[in-house]
DNA sequence: GACACTTTGTTAATTAATCAACATTTTGTC
DNA sequence: GACAAAATGTTGATTAATTAACAAAGTGTC
């Protein structure tokens, strides 16, 4: 990025996106129109051609845009050298993680939301589990080293992963990012059981 | 107005507007920099010399409007024919004035909260006690008809008007101007002890 | 299927906003 | 009071957005 995008541009997508996810809150992804947008957006809507190409590629850029952030700080492997957890770093990940939420807490609200887009809930399990995934095979992580299979887990962490920002998204007082991150890692390090208090049985 | 206001203009405004209310319930008006708001609006600093003169011109503006279109619906003389009030005219009054609070909320809220501007409240009971009079003395009504003197009742009725409006802000979930309008002018016609359900012991 | 209405995608001329820059004024600190 | 930094008010060249209009496609109703 070497030349700094006008302020017309920036204000004008800004907008759009606003617009966008409020009326997909309002009214479901389908029923969205060009005109709806523009109208609550306060622009011609020849603008919105300008920036995009149809209502198609606006929920795309959108979504790539906030998933993408996501990604690029839910990176395991770091968490891990030679076979061990490290704690330290593990907690920095999950606070960059919630605070990316944060930042994106409108789009993923409305995501989940009862109008929110079609099955958005498992493509975002499945686009971590192949970020987990091909991060594990860059490293040449053996899965047959896994006493548990590889897919199951994914789709533990996936899923507890997903299940965990829902509850947070519904909260009226958010836990901040730091908090978020001291109990997860807790819970990931220790199991959910011990987490929460409970002794384990000892097993022979 | 011939002619529709380009979309630019009053996108712009709005944004400004938007902005300027921000920043002063947060810093309050005194700190507010022009810098500040153009920021916040996304705008071009030198674009918000093409609207307005400077914050106070702003200030002025923004107030200007919301206090005209209250003070356009509050018009008391209608509701009293050959000295008798009709409720459904009154309701009707005052089921607008709280269309016109909920349009303008924001502003009314910002300039009522703690950083708002200095003396706001004697500013806006003062707006309405004037503009009640101006009335009367339109429709020839004479103060020496009252029981009570005149400045009296407009100060208590100003003074219990934006009291309420103080509360209806205030309130999580607002009763709509409807509910309002019901109670209100219960208690305006009955008083508000008899309002309250209290029965008044009979004067000899 | 016929038809009316709505929405879309596009175009050229016009316009409000941006950018960069500057001189001046104001504010904050010592 | 001296000085640096921040904020103001302004200017001309450039640019993104608006307007008005049109043909075509899509939707809803009978």
């Amino acid at each position: 990025m070497s030349k700094k995008m006008d302020l017309r541009v920036k204000r004008t997508r800004k907008l759009i996106n606003e617009a966008f996810l409020k009326l997909i809150q309002q009214k479901g992804f389908d029923s969205v129109t060009i005109q709806d947008i523009a109208e609550e957006a306060l622009i011609n809507r020849g603008t919105f051609y300008l920036h995009y190409e149809d209502k198609y590629d606006l929920l795309e850029k959108i979504s790539r845009s906030a998933i993408d952030e996501l990604t690029s700080v839910l990176n395991p492997v770091l968490h891990v050298k030679e076979h061990e957890v490290q704690i330290e770093k593990l907690r920095t990940t999950i606070e960059k993680v919630y605070e990316s939420m944060e930042k994106n807490q409108v789009f993923y609200t409305v995501m989940f939301g009862e109008h929110g887009v079609y099955n958005f809930r498992n493509n975002l399990e499945e686009v971590i589990r192949e970020n987990f995934s091909k991060k594990m095979i860059e490293l040449g992580v053996r899965p047959e080293d896994f006493e548990i299979p590889k897919d199951l887990i994914l789709h533990f962490i996936s899923a507890a992963f997903v299940g965990v920002v829902q509850w947070w998204l519904k909260q009226s007082t958010k836990p901040s990012s730091q908090e978020m991150a001291m109990k997860l890692s807790k819970i990931i390090t220790a199991g959910p059981m011990q987490a929460a208090g409970l002794k384990i049985e000892k097993q022979l």
